[in-house]
DNA sequence: AATTCGGGGAT
DNA sequence: ATCCCAGAATT
């Protein structure tokens, strides 16, 4: 086959060939939409690393419109990294309830004393460096170092993964072992070396806005003409075996324990969790799950009250009102609801245990499953 | 290489 | 209901 009869000389070639002929044309393509198309999000624009660190961290597995207001509050009270160094870890976990993944949290804050008290409050800009840091790993690494540092790294993330595999109809879970790697490797290739941090950007925003999982708009994308999976005609097939595995079913037994002073306004009783594990060291309504389809007793939900609250009868507790359910990405938890009216706030022993009330439940550090109990609870 | 970590929006 | 999102750490 002679080149001479193709009707377009840009059309896809050879294995990877038009990656060295016409790389330029292809950054030029996506910069260009990039620059006339990207959304304005309050990360963008801004030349703060620390900012720039922060808005990665909290987009870690998690939604742009999600993180928008976290970010923004976030910085409000943690305006520069000696400023987070510098604070509880309680209130960096309260800012950072419902958010999820709260493991990046304590690592961002364990990452912000680090960065004071081993590079002088300044990020370090080398990924190799930065990948050092508690909760920053190749991705994170990449974004920071090219967005904040204009470091020619390459970014490889969900977005990347899929425009990726479908630019050059790679098979297989783009996830692992060798897929994974050699996407990395079409990234580094790719990453233009004038505008790395908007080249890294403009691919994730293809990803989200053009190159979506269902229904991916070709006819409006930038580097169609590169396009592999387009030219098959069903960019829907990549990335291809990326099956997941179903949640585990959890059973849970939880019990509201409140007290209601004169005046009507209630407080309840909390527990802080253990630090390892799911949602590890957040408050919520003390109780039990146990992996699997039955059921704590209330017997052992009593057994836990027996600390705070000394010896109370299993009938104590009000029949169950009813269940909750909550969904991890690995775990389909339902969880049965009790409650318990005490007559005083008992001092509660300890640092695992507190009187919150209802006004300030929204203030402490918690997952969503505490809300969700709350609201259940107040709706039966 | 597999598992464990949240939560929610889109379909 | 299912998928998956600007992933990292641990086993």
């Amino acid at each position: 086959m002679s080149s001479s009869t193709k009707a377009e000389p840009q059309e896809v070639e050879k294995e990877g060939a038009w990656r060295s002929l016409e790389a330029g044309a292809f950054r030029r393509a996506l910069l260009e939409w990039f620059d006339a198309h990207q959304r304005q999000l309050p990360w963008r624009g801004i030349d703060d690393p620390y900012a720039v660190w922060v808005s990665e961290v909290m987009l870690q597995q998690t939604r742009v419109a999600t993180v928008i207001d976290y970010f923004e509050r976030w910085m409000k009270r943690f305006a520069n990294v000696e400023n987070l160094a510098e604070a509880p870890v309680e209130e960096v976990l309260e800012l950072w309830s419902g958010l999820g993944y709260y493991r990046r949290a304590r690592h961002l804050h364990q990452a912000a004393k680090k960065v004071v008290s081993e590079y002088g409050g300044q990020l370090p800009r080398r990924a190799s460096e930065l990948k050092k840091l508690p909760g920053v790993g190749p991705y994170t690494a990449g974004a920071v170092a090219s967005i904040a540092f204009g470091e020619v790294e390459p970014v490889v993330d969900g977005n990347v993964m899929r425009v990726a595999t479908r630019l050059e109809a790679i098979e297989g879970d783009p996830r692992k072992g060798e897929v994974k790697r050699r996407i990395w490797e079409l990234a580094a290739r790719w990453v233009d070396p004038q505008r790395p941090g908007d080249f890294n950007q403009a691919m994730m925003e293809l990803g989200s806005q053009v190159c979506t999982v269902r229904a991916p708009r070709c006819g409006s994308c930038a580097v169609r003409q590169w396009c592999r999976a387009k030219k098959e005609g069903d960019p829907e097939r990549y990335p291809s075996g990326t099956a997941k595995k179903s949640p585990q079913p959890m059973r849970g037994r939880c019990c509201v324990v409140y007290c209601q002073d004169e005046e009507g306004s209630r407080s309840f009783l909390l527990r802080r969790r253990r630090e390892d594990g799911l949602l590890g060291g957040l408050w919520g309504f003390p109780g039990c799950e146990k992996i699997g389809q039955r059921w704590p007793t209330v017997d052992e939900l009593a057994q836990q009250l027996q600390e705070p609250l000394g010896e109370t009868s299993p009938e104590d507790m009000e029949r169950s009102m009813g269940t909750v359910t909550h969904i991890f990405s690995h775990r389909r938890l339902k969880m049965r609801v009790h409650q318990l009216r005490v007559r005083s706030r008992q001092s509660p022993p300890g640092e695992r245990w507190r009187w919150v009330g209802a006004k300030e439940l929204d203030q402490v550090a918690s997952s969503a499953l505490l809300g969700k109990i709350h609201q259940h609870w107040q709706d039966s």
